[in-house]
Formats: C-alpha cells, structure tokens, sequence
DNA sequence: ACTATGCATAACGTACCCTTTATCTAATTC
DNA sequence: GAATTAGATAAAGGGTACGTTATGCATAGT
C-alpha cells in the first residue's frame, strides 16, 4: 500500500552555509576554462589590452571584463590603467603564494615527514599527464 | 519597415558555450572551502573513512557524498571500497600532474626561457603570505 | 563641441552549484 | 531473514555563475 506520503521540501532553510575562503576563492579564478585561456595569453606577454583579451578568447567585450573583475578579485591578476585602455598582466607573486599555501596545506603531516616526492616531481618534469 | 526593431532576449545559447577542460575541472575541484577542509584532513593521514570526513567538516553525509564525488572528477582523490565502508586517499600524482600543468601554462614564453623565480621562490620558501 | 573608442555596468535569461531532508542500496551482524 | 550501518542517490529550492545585448562614461581625436 502506501501509507503515508512523505511532506514537500523546504529547501535550505539559511544562506551562507559556507563563507569562502582567501584560498578558495583563488582558485575559482582559475576554475574556468576561459580564465585559463586568458592566463595562457598573459604568460606569452608583459601586458595585453581587455579588447584584446576579448578577441583572443572569442567572447564579447562585456563578458571579458567580467572575467576579469573575477581574476582580480582572485589575485590572478592585475590591471593598469592608461588614457581608456586598460592593461593587464598576471601577478605572479600572489598566485606563487597561493600555490605555496596549497602546497603547504595538502603536505602536511601529522607526525610523518613531509614526502618530498610531490616537491621533486614537480620540478623535476617527472613524466605525469 | 520596422526600422527600429530590438531584438528578443535569447539568454544564453544553448548549453556547450565554453566547454570545460581538464585543468579548469582540476580547479574548481579545489574551489571550494569545504573541499579544501577535505584536503586538509586527507593530508594528516594516509586513509579516512567518508563519515568522519563528514564529521570533520562539520556537514551532512549527503553533502559529503556529493563534495566527494566531485573531488573524485577533479582527479583531487582516490576512494577504496572495503565491505561497507568506503575510504578516501589524495591523488598526490594527479595533483601535482596538474599543478606542474598550470605552471607550465603560466610560465610559458614565447620565444624566451622559462623564469626560473616562481619555481625557485616556490620551493624555497620565500616570504610570502 | 562633437564624434569615436575602450571599458564598465545594467538588464535579461538559462543552467548549474550547493544545500537540505528523505529514501535507496549494499554489506555486516544478529 | 531481520535489523543495523555506511554511502549513494533523489527531490526540492535558493543563490549565483555565465552568457548575451543595450547603455553609460571617460578619454582621445578631429
């Protein structure tokens, strides 16, 4: 039979279950494979204009400057202004620190030592991928 | 005839606007405070079970089951069935395969040689932070 | 002053993220 | 076989990420 059906959802009763954190928010900049494209391009140069940005990564000018304001607040990059264009280069020294963190985070150890295979492979080019 | 006609709103597309990539799908695995709470208590220990990592993070089973299951996509863990309990390790290799990724991708030079400062400062420990 | 340009923002719409509670499945135990 | 336990999945819903076009605003050029 079917006794008893079971009541409706409510949802989620409250609102910022999960406050973000310096790390993570890092991260989500680099979460997006249009935001990697715009890395990629800042790598091969010093600095590069937002409408150029725009035409490399095939989207509209309005959605570049969104991706960017996201870069920007994830500390990817960092934006110059000169006359009414606008450059912008990585920062590598912010996204060095936040990779550093990570790596702190995800190596430590209880009571072990700290595996120093991760850190040589890393650098060492060990045949991954 | 019909001159100054505004064209409907379309929103987007359709689905497949910028499809995903590997690397992007890797970050947004770490794009997320609790997922990096996850990474944090996995990095202590070799192997914990899901319902202490749960427990640890202060969140439903459900959710964790769900948090898991994108970490395990991310290629951020592994996790090993034994009877009923199912255990959760971190895919180290996968990890700083794509790491060593995204640092490639960044460092890339057109024509020039890689700037040995971020790999240096990144294992030194540079003050950063 | 007027026009053109470069970027930011607003308005709009769809899909997905993220969370909850309730239910389901599989394995262990009695 | 029945009860218990560990995880996974379903259902529901609020918030937001992400894409578009249209508009605004400051600066450069004429």
């Amino acid at each position: 039979m079917d006794p008893g059906r079971r009541p409706p959802r409510l949802g989620t009763p409250r609102r910022l279950v999960t406050p973000p954190t310096e790390l993570s928010v890092h991260f989500e900049g680099l979460a997006h494979p249009t935001r990697l494209t715009i890395i990629e391009r800042l790598a091969s140069a010093a600095e590069v204009r937002v409408s150029e940005l725009a035409e490399f990564c095939k989207v509209s000018q309005p959605r570049m400057s969104w991706h960017l304001r996201i870069l920007r607040r994830s500390q990817v990059i960092r934006t110059r202004r000169e006359g009414r264009e606008v450059f912008c280069r990585l920062d590598r020294e912010a996204i060095t620190a936040h990779m550093r963190s990570f790596m702190r985070l995800m190596l430590a150890k209880g009571d072990g030592e700290p595996s120093p295979d991760l850190t040589a492979s890393l650098l060492s080019g060990e045949a991954v991928q």
